[in-house]
DNA sequence: CTTGAAGCTCTAGTTACTGTAGATATTAGG
DNA sequence: CCTAATATCTACAGTAACTAGAGCTTCAAG
């Protein structure tokens, strides 16, 4: 009876496009589903657990690297957590360092606009503050691909 | 006797990367240089400038092409400043909001990680939160090129 | 049985670079 | 002046994580 669903369904089902579904196929992260004779994709409800699953730790920021860890340590359910959350760990690190460097950007950036308010291009503080390299707040400019 | 500044030492005094120079002299963002007769590049000062404060909106996190915009306003020391805020307004914007879906971000990972402590993968908080979809905090997952 | 939506594969484009190969240029030391 | 080391040149391929399009086939509804 159930027949399987088709790749627009899972789509509809978790958020995710019909393009970005056969491109996780692709680079692995999802199994090649069932075909029909003619050739189409069908999914079982699993397929839509493990898209969801894929789809919130990218809406969470995590890399597809970080995601592929994911997969393979929850694929071993005598796996030891430790390791899961050693990545959950350094991913929320990074988040948080990310936000320091946003936070010290936000006030540069409010510094710029505050100062600059009318006037002409030639006297314009934004473009001083940009020119000038000394008044550089943060030499952090290393980042993950995450986000 | 100011024989002008190879590439190499514009890459040291700016900390732009080499090839990044280039990249940049590719897609127009910097102006073709003089030539040696060995067909080297040759800078003047002003490069430096003009380099440095590509380097620096950069590290500011402003796109490419937001930075065009920027060099192309700053070309024209007539222009209106409004138009200069009104670029780094834009960006301050998104910096805002990035910050406030990395925070809420930042609270699911730490709830996350306190409720997982120890144990299987079988029973790991972390992979149930990431499955669950019905606990997703953030619908926001469109944003800009920039950073 | 026809028609239109949905699916298929394959390729190229996106952003902002980075890295490599193989050839040429410049510079410093002897 | 010659040589060796370093720097530069062009051109192309690769990165992350998709997205979009061309041109074709299949499916489901009426």
């Amino acid at each position: 009876m159930a027949r399987g669903l088709s790749i627009g369904r899972v789509a509809r089902a978790t958020g995710c496009k019909v393009q970005t579904i056969r491109y996780y196929e692709g680079i692995g992260l999802l199994p090649q589903p069932h075909r029909t004779n003619g050739n189409q994709r069908q999914y079982d409800e699993s397929a839509i657990g493990r898209l969801s699953f894929i789809r919130h730790a990218r809406e969470l920021g995590f890399s597809l690297e970080a995601i592929r860890d994911l997969l393979a340590l929850s694929d071993d359910p005598d796996n030891s957590c430790a390791d899961v959350d050693r990545v959950a760990q350094r991913h929320l690190d990074q988040v948080e360092s990310r936000i320091a460097r946003l936070q010290s950007l936000q006030r540069e950036l409010k510094r710029m606009l505050t100062q600059c308010r009318g006037g002409k291009v030639a006297t314009c503080k934004v473009i001083d503050v940009l020119s000038d390299h000394s008044l550089c707040v943060s030499d952090d400019h290393r980042e993950g691909p995450s986000l």
